[in-house]
DNA sequence: TCAATTTTGTAATGATTGTTACAAAATACG
DNA sequence: CGTATTTTGTAACAATCATTACAAAATTGA
């Protein structure tokens, strides 16, 4: 192996990508504004990724998911309920400041963003969605095994209720309501885990 | 009054825009994208938004919910049973083909793809969302009213909680769900009403 | 018919877009 | 030390961006 050694690794790289993306949006943000959140120059980015800012947008979107999923299952797994594992997570989307989801989440906003201008990657960003539903149907299988959760209601329905919930509050979150609406009304969407 | 006549009115050169933003989004709708789907060249263009694709597009925000609520509303007055007529209107949604909807409530979209962009249209869109829950929770007054919904629950919770299931199919649409999981979620969702 | 007025059509603007080409720099191995 | 290899930094690219300037066209009122 030689050569001149890299400033970054290609996941740092990526993981910044994801701010800049997240902040901007796919179509404003710039490659511009992308070197200059990535700390390269035009030589380096698009040597580490030949297909440019398409190429970048995809795989940053793969790379949130598997971030985002690895820390719901370690959580997961590391709970003793599931159910109150469930309510945890979505209570935590609300508290703006410290958490990164103020900006939406980054799966749903691409979706929306991208569903009419580029058939491909709407369908990567729909199928990581999807991931991110499954995670919830095992959580309330797993909750069901454990006695936690009413036998008689379908893990299918109500992890699709919940993407949708998920995908709900990122837009509402944006629209500045008093933390304690948004919280009943949160409330009122998880009595359904009871 | 002299002078050349207009093609167009201002009105349907606006609605024509809508279109063209609507698929595209803001910042990917070019301006000549939507000179073409507006028909006009770029005299007109300019002379009718001296301030641009920026003027324009908070106008077609503007006009579409003054569109979307004139609908909502004269459709509330003419139903007998306001609970039904929420029904309906949600599950219209879900009826792809025909409905506009297929695109995302275009008020969601915009306010996802500007909030970190531009705080002034961000708050145009949100203000107009919030309309929007205002004829959910004058529907769901009048139902109590009427005695078709239960007096003790809170139109205000219950109108954000729509709204919210609102911005939430506007995305968990565009990940080609079977129609019939949509309709079970949704029809969860409306349990809140019965 | 002719000036005044308004809109339309076209040309041109400078700025920014994403991307490519290539030289300079920095490493490993001989 | 020097050559091969890889990355970085800079210059340049055509294409497109939103917008402006201005002339041609189409109307009204005199």
């Amino acid at each position: 192996m030689a050569g001149r050694p890299k400033y970054y690794t290609d996941e740092e790289l990526i993981d910044r990508a994801i701010e800049v993306f997240w902040k901007h949006g796919y179509a404003a943000a710039s490659a511009k504004d992308l070197m200059k959140g990535m700390d390269i120059g035009q030589g380096s980015f698009y040597r580490s990724f030949p297909g440019g800012k398409k190429e970048l947008f995809q795989k940053s979107l793969i790379r949130f998911l598997e971030l985002s999923n690895k820390s719901f299952q370690e959580g997961l797994e590391n709970s003793s309920n599931p159910i109150e594992y469930l309510k945890t997570y979505f209570h935590e989307i609300l508290l703006k400041p410290t958490n990164r989801m103020h900006n939406g989440c980054y799966l749903g906003n691409s979706l929306v963003e991208l569903s009419n201008l580029d058939q491909e990657t709407h369908t990567i960003a729909s199928n990581l969605l999807k991931r991110l539903q499954a995670g919830f149907e095992k959580a309330l299988e797993l909750a069901q095994q454990e006695g936690k959760l009413d036998a008689q209601k379908s893990p299918k329905l109500i992890a699709l209720h919940l993407l949708n919930l998920w995908n709900g509050i990122n837009v509402t979150q944006r629209m500045d309501f008093a933390p304690e609406q948004l919280k009943d009304m949160l409330n009122l969407n998880l009595q359904v885990l009871e």
